[in-house]
RNA sequence: GGGCGGAUAGCUCAGUUGGGAGAGCGCCGGCCUUACAAGCCGGAGGUCGCAGGUUCAAUCCCUGUUCCGCCUACCA
């Protein structure tokens, strides 16, 4: 069969498309449950259903990708799940947004209405961030895509809500927790961003009953003075001793509230008094139920002034604030105001500043489900990688706290619980009871909060597979192979992963969790849409190709550190595409008549050329270090072996050799051997290179004479090395012939010989082997380095005008003009310098007793002998060189 | 406050049983050599952050230090 002639140069628009569609049509990435084979696994971490592709995506996916090719290709059943996140609060926000637009709010259209439209925006968005993924390569088994909205994911999340209910592991309770007032719901600790900014700190007074004396009190945030209910001091405070028990009275309201002590008062900050307002606070909260205090809430869900608040009342809280240290400088509360720079919390969706803030909510008792997940990281059953990311693990999962689960946004999963109006019982099942479990009552009410987007994701490995139902699927694939995840959340999505993993499936969602780096711009900054700096990857592939983009990301990535993305390399890696290109597109040329029937009859290594077997001995060693590295995941390894290989091994060397033979009809049989092996290896470097590259090396390989029909690259077999060409004698003399090669074209370069200007090459050599060798393999040489005529000869006379040079002990003239002789002088001064600096230090070293006596003689014995390389090669250079001068008088 | 990571060529970064450093891009010089100018050949460029220590030998191990990032946290 004939091999069509490639176009000269890569286009990825044509080809790209095409394929992808190919592999789906055939249904290659489709799982098979019912195989027998070995299983690999992947759920992919689901993006935003109405997301966009961004970059982090972009490395995300492609490194899953990788991973799930190459393990297809070892002949693994791969699953690798796909599906798409609710993002409640997210969507929900965007979908608010248009509505904002539209003059309306989700208030005045009703919570029905308003999730149909959210629906309706899922519907109408939720293809395209799959449709870029498609982009992208991934070939995840889109027969199974998941929605974590699915029916069967929210049977899975009642289930699990019901199961932990009744175990106990979920309550309801007052808490104090975060709460944003711009989105009007509670937030776990997580979605919360801790910013340092510039406030203020304010120092007030509280006078005693009845008293002109007073205890003066440091805020950031007066306006909560409202509802303080107490002020404490340290137990320990020699100042206070006297006024613990003591009633001081709160400015504006008025109210009485009692002096405490408390250890947790720092006696050294301010002035030792700390305003305690339960209500709006954190620590605060937990001294008041230490004290038994009253909780009063001033802060209304919108962030205003309530009914609490007396003449503050219906204010925003931060107008509350400038309001209220107004008036207290007018009444002579205020005593100073200082810049301060401190934390505080921010909303991680719309960056509000939070408002800790009293109320009711669901909240999952972490610390039982926690401790295993420990356990099943620190006995291996679980491991990270890179390592260091156990520690952070470890330091969160040890001193968790418990989850507030409960939203107060209408997209998402509704917690299934109702509550009983007439004996006020919480009942929590599957289905809508009828009458109160209790009482009989059937005035019952739902609730109306849903539940924490990460709560269903939380599931996903096992949700996405059937679970609560036991299928075939779950058997198979659960506990996945690898994660493959950003460190941003390990947190949110790993650890949760890993508790109900375990608790509910009784074993860890995953062997391996591999995480990496955020892809950052070339500055190091974060992308970011404030800072305009996106960059968007389907811009990256339609101008590079996306086997470029996917390359670049793989050589980027390096385990534990971000990656900074520069479009100059993305450009290299789509020449580099390219390259591939033009280097099949040279060996399809001179295989356009090749009989495949040739490549039946089993030859010995010794029948192949030098060219060839070398090759192959160091495509083994690439096809090795590809293996490896991949396992090991060190896709940046496994990206730069690939590159040198193909390019400065197969293409530099390789083919240039090729053609000596390609091009000489003499010898039919090499040139059999020689095209069977530029065959065979082109072959195994697109399968090598596939997990990376999928498009072009499936364009390529398409084009291969010996492909059948219904073929593809994708289920072809991941090479192995064929350890007949492991060959440390081809190796060698190979070696020989690209050192000689290299040094004759240093001198062409440095002495300005134009490839035009044939040379004559004279080696004078002690060694008949080494002798004989040159001989043999002139002819690579010639073409290499193009040389006209050869001289050998162990007594050759130096030619009176030449070039010099030594080579593993073999002494290289290149005779030239007169004129070029001041041009070699420098250049062997040049020479010469190089070799004094490097000899200086190891004759330093061999002058040392302690080195001869302690060094490990191996290491001795090298040293000697490079010493005394060295040496020669310095005496031959020098000699050279001086009559060079000489001659030049 | 606690923890972690980084500092190596002009730029972005590799570099593990410690034996004097590599790549890509950029730069300089020469080539349109019948796969590729998105290419080929040659070259220049580095007291490996700083100071100590261990060792015959340190970019690598230890201690301290400076600078830059990140995560985390209940000093108002």
């Amino acid at each position: 069969m004939a091999s069509k002639v490639l176009d000269k140069s890569y286009d990825p628009h044509l080809v790209e498309e095409k394929w992808y569609h190919y592999w789906e049509k055939r249904g290659y990435f489709k799982a098979d449950e019912h195989a027998e084979q070995k299983t690999y696994s992947i759920v992919i971490p689901p993006p935003n259903v109405t997301g966009v592709l961004h970059i982090g995506h972009a490395l995300n996916n492609t490194l899953q990708d990788i991973l799930v090719r190459f393990k297809r290709m070892g002949g693994y059943n791969v699953l690798w799940m796909p599906g798409t996140d609710h993002a409640g609060i997210a969507t929900q926000n965007v979908v608010e947004k248009q509505l904002l637009e539209e003059r309306l709010d989700r208030h005045s259209l009703g919570r029905e209405k308003f999730i149909e439209r959210v629906w309706k925006w899922k519907e109408q968005s939720g293809g395209t961030i799959i449709s870029q993924l498609k982009k992208l390569g991934a070939s995840c088994d889109w027969s199974r895509e998941r929605f974590t909205m699915d029916e069967g994911l929210s049977e899975a999340v009642k289930e699990v809500f019901i199961r932990l209910y009744q175990e106990g592991l979920i309550y309801r309770s007052h808490y104090i927790i975060n709460w944003c007032p711009r989105c009007q719901t509670a937030l776990s600790d997580l979605e919360v961003e801790h910013q340092e900014v510039l406030g203020k700190l304010y120092h007030l007074k509280y006078y005693f009953k009845e008293s002109d004396r007073f205890v003066i009190v440091a805020t950031t945030r007066p306006e909560t003075m409202l509802g303080d209910t107490a002020v404490a001091v340290n137990p320990e405070d020699k100042r206070y001793q006297a006024v613990i028990g003591k009633k001081v009275t709160l400015p504006v309201v008025n109210r009485e509230i009692p002096v405490i002590a408390d250890p947790y008062v720092d006696i050294e900050f301010g002035t030792g008094c700390l305003k305690i307002t339960p209500a709006h606070d954190f620590n605060d909260f937990e001294i008041g139920l230490n004290h038994d205090l009253e909780q009063i809430k001033v802060i209304d869900e919108a962030g205003r002034m309530n009914e609490n608040a007396g003449p503050y009342q219906g204010m925003d809280r931060f107008e509350c604030r400038e309001q209220i240290i107004e008036d207290f400088e007018r009444d002579g509360v205020l005593i100073k105001i200082e810049d301060y720079r401190h934390v505080v919390g921010h909303c991680y969706r719309c960056k509000t500043a939070v408002e800790p803030n009293l109320s009711l909510q669901w909240f999952v008792k972490t610390k039982p489900l926690a401790k295993p997940a420990i356990e099943a990281v620190r006995n291996g059953n679980t491991r990270i990688i890179p390592e260091v990311w156990e520690k952070t693990y470890f330091e969160w999962m040890e001193n968790i706290r418990d989850w507030c689960i409960s939203r107060q946004i209408w997209w998402g999963h509704r917690i299934p619980a109702w509550y009983c109006g007439q004996c006020g019982e919480v009942m929590v099942s599957k289905e809508t009871p009828t009458a109160c479990s209790k009482c009989g009552s059937n005035r019952l009410t739902p609730e109306t909060d849903v539940l924490d987007t990460w709560f269903s994701s939380a599931l996903w490995p096992f949700s996405t597979m059937g679970w609560p139902k036991e299928t075939k699927l779950l058997k198979q694939f659960y506990p996945t192979s690898v994660l493959v995840t950003g460190f941003d959340i390990l947190f949110f999505w790993v650890a949760r992963m890993m508790m109900m993993g375990l608790k509910f499936m009784g074993d860890v969602p995953f062997r391996d969790v591999y995480i990496h780096g955020l892809v950052r711009d070339e500055r190091g900054e974060k992308y970011s849409k404030t800072r305009g700096n996106v960059i968007d990857p389907l811009d990256l592939i339609d101008r590079f190709g996306a086997d470029a983009l996917r390359f670049t990301l793989a050589a980027l990535t390096m385990p534990g550190s971000d990656l900074k993305l520069s479009e100059s390399r993305t450009e290299g890696y789509r020449h580099f595409a390219n390259k591939i290109w033009n280097a099949s597109r040279f060996a399809l040329m001179n295989l356009d008549h090749f009989n495949v029937e040739e490549m039946i009859e089993e030859y010995p290594p010794e029948e192949f050329s030098l060219p060839d077997r070398w090759i192959r001995g160091r495509l083994n060693q690439a096809i090795r270090e590809v293996q490896k590295s991949l396992e090991d995941y060190k896709f940046n390894e496994a990206s730069h072996t690939l590159y040198q290989f193909i390019w400065h091994e197969f293409c530099d060397w390789y083919l240039e050799l090729t053609k000596l033979y390609l091009y000489n009809e003499e010898g039919k049989k090499r040139q059999s051997l020689t095209k069977r092996t530029l065959l065979e290896v082109l072959d195994s470097i697109l399968r090598l290179l596939h997990p990376f590259m999928p498009f072009i090396t499936e364009e390529i390989w398409q084009q291969l004479p010996q492909r059948k029909e219904n073929e593809s690259i994708m289920i072809a077999k991941f090479p192995k090395p064929d350890d007949r060409y492991d060959d440390e004698a081809v190796a060698d003399e190979m070696g020989l012939i690209i050192e000689v090669t290299n040094a004759l074209r240093n001198i062409r370069g440095e002495m300005n010989l134009p490839p035009g200007e044939q040379i004559t090459v004279l080696f004078r050599t002690k060694s008949e082997e080494v002798e004989e060798r040159l001989q043999e393999n002139q002819s690579f040489i010639q073409s290499l380095a193009l040389v006209q005529k050869f001289k050998f000869g162990r007594d050759l006379e130096k030619p009176l005008y030449s070039a010099f040079v030594v080579v593993r002990g073999v002494e290289i003239f290149v005779p030239m003009e007169r004129s070029r002789m001041e041009e070699e002088a420098k250049r062997l001064q040049k020479e010469i310098l190089k070799i004094e600096k490097e000899s200086a230090f190891i004759m330093k070293k061999l002058s040392n007793e302690q080195f001869l006596s302690k060094a490990p003689p191996e290491i001795v014995r090298e040293v000697k002998e490079k010493a005394l390389e060295f040496s020669s090669q310095r005496e031959k250079l020098e000699e050279s060189l001086v009559k060079i001068k000489e001659m030049l008088g």
